[in-house]
DNA sequence: TAGTAGTTGACAATATTTCTCGATTACGAT
DNA sequence: ATCGTAATCGAGAAATATTGTCAACTACTA
């Protein structure tokens, strides 16, 4: 399989990026380009409230209702994932990618992590009937930089 | 190891739940009692709002700002644990015990599931320095009660 | 270039969670 | 058994998060 084209190497190719709201069967309007934009440049698994602060930086005045609907249609649309974490809002996530979760206790940072070994997970015997469509993994504990700053808490 | 004492088998005794209640160092009052108890007797991860519902079927009058404060504190002592899962309020457990969970996309069912192989996913090597404490692990797929009510979808 | 379905903007409404503070109570110490 | 006290509860306001409504607008198709 080739590489996929990752997040990051999109950051600045709207073009690309409305290419691919288009062949998902949705218009690709200014707005949704720039909330999908913002989700692919980060890692941050933001939430509403961070994406919406963010595109304001390139364009005032957009209602926080909109950054609703928008995440909304693209989750629909399979371009955008919600993220279940602890928290009281709602995070989202633009890689689609297989991946897991690095959860740091401290600092509450959540990192992406892939591991081919972790998708063979196929507890399928033990599981009386259910049929597993996909394994979602978190790793809770403390990240690197946490350990530094107090490496014995 | 002994098998430990599931919650089940607590259900209705209310001297054991608040001998664990104290043991935590909380005051065991009735409605603390109520709380925690509908927690035990149920595998099903209930919102604050279920859990609200359900305790006024014996402690009618109970605020609902009342039932946040509990589970607030029982989480703080260690008894129950939030439950990460997609929707907008969060769920709350009382299993201690280390366990996975199946999520159902059809009727959004959450079944407890244990396994010890999966505990032993290590995947230290490849995680640069994160320290993990502890693995959760969500199945996401269709159980096997709505693939019987309509199997091919 | 016009028609149309889908989308946006403005804002109301609802849902979820936290906070405040005076009243009450569980529990250890008398 | 009663008292003192810190923890907890009850009532309700407030803050935060999310969804709904609908008229105006716009990206895309024909």
């Amino acid at each position: 399989m080739a590489t996929p084209m990752n997040s990051k190497s999109l950051s600045a190719d709207m073009p690309e990026i409305a290419r691919r709201i288009r062949e998902a069967g949705l218009k690709a309007t200014p707005q949704r380009l720039a909330i999908y934009r913002e989700l692919l440049v980060t890692d941050e698994h933001p939430t509403i409230e961070t994406i919406h602060q963010r595109v304001l930086a390139h364009q005032p005045a957009l209602p926080i209702g909109t950054v609703y609907k928008t995440i909304e249609s693209l989750e629909l649309a399979g371009l955008v994932s919600e993220v279940s974490l602890p928290g009281n809002a709602k995070r989202y996530d633009a890689n689609i990618e297989r991946h897991h979760h690095l959860v740091c206790t401290r600092c509450h940072r959540v990192t992406d992590f892939i591991d081919p070994a972790l998708d063979d997970i196929r507890p399928a015997a033990r599981l009386r009937g259910f049929r597993a469509t996909e394994v979602k993994i978190q790793i809770i504990g403390i990240c690197s930089i946490c350990q530094k700053s107090d490496p014995k808490a």
